[in-house]
DNA sequence: CTACGAGTTCAAGCCAACTTGAGGTCAAGA
DNA sequence: TCTTGACCTCAAGTTGGCTTGAACTCGTAG
């Protein structure tokens, strides 16, 4: 099978050639030469780039991929890292299943204005304390529709006080 | 003399005052005077400042934030947009438990190479597939909505995802 | 009155992971 | 041969959420 090109690459794998290089750039993959400018790359790129794309979706920054990826396509997994990763999320999986709980009692409490909601005011209580703060490490953020703004309710009472 | 200063509300909430002077600028807080030089501050920023933490743990951003938490104190929270943002969250839940699952595995594998692990190998086949990425943020633009439809599992094909 | 220290402003910098833009080069087709 | 169009390189831009630096302004202690 012959060495397919960074365009075969980036159609086949969904990576896009932009990202390729850039990844050659920073060491995480690379290319065994060039056919006329376009530079070629061994076939098992396919099985790197979906290694690289599992260790990110795992939380792993680029550069401790390229670490881990040493030279060659094997990578060097050690298993305390692994489980340190995985200790790693599962605080973040913690972290999230509250916020998430925190959410939906939210979207469904009865209480008049969610300041009176007991839970409600639990969970601003530890924000307030720096208990809900992510561990300065990887951020899995969450993103999606924006639904039409409400027109803010009735103001009517002055602005909640507290201590 | 009863509203706190920047410098009041940075010991006490634990946010730095160069975070303080970001959000008023960005309009997630309102500073209501000065003595002297210093910022002074409404009672009612200690609840206001939990709630934007809490916001944030919950994966909103400073701008989302700033049009909940409308120019008074009251959240405007629209139950719809929490449930939608606990969706999202449980979807990131899923991705991050798998992860840490797929992780434990290879850390306790006896497979001599993870390679050969079958589990391994799924996990790569579905990160090949771009199955694990982070779903795009997606704003209020509709148009190329259809994109990833990413049945459970189906290793049948094409790829052609992304941009 | 003067010096000082701590706040202020505004602009720029940082980090991660890429993307984009300007201008260069190359192989192949007319 | 010349043109075309895709890929190339290198630099700079992007996004989000802040932080940092330089230069400035107060109120207050001395």
């Amino acid at each position: 099978m012959k060495d397919p090109d960074i365009v075969e690459v980036a159609r086949q794998s969904g990576v896009p050639a932009s990202t390729l290089r850039f990844y050659e750039e920073k060491g995480l993959v690379a290319s065994v030469g060039r056919r006329g400018l376009k530079r070629l790359f061994d076939p098992g790129i396919f099985e790197r780039l979906a290694l690289i794309s599992l260790a990110r979706a795992s939380g792993f920054s680029l550069d401790e991929i390229r670490d881990m990826l040493a030279a060659d396509g094997r990578p060097s997994f050690d298993r305390a890292l692994l489980t340190a990763k995985a200790e790693e999320l599962d605080q973040t999986i913690e972290r999230l299943i509250a916020m998430r709980e925190g959410l939906r009692h939210a979207a469904a409490c009865p209480a008049p204005s969610l300041m009176e909601c007991p839970t409600f005011r639990r969970m601003l209580r530890l924000a307030g304390a720096g208990a809900l703060e992510q561990p300065p490490k990887q951020t899995f953020k969450a993103e999606q529709v924006i639904a039409p703004a409400l027109p803010a309710a009735a103001p009517s009472a002055g602005s909640a006080r507290r201590r």
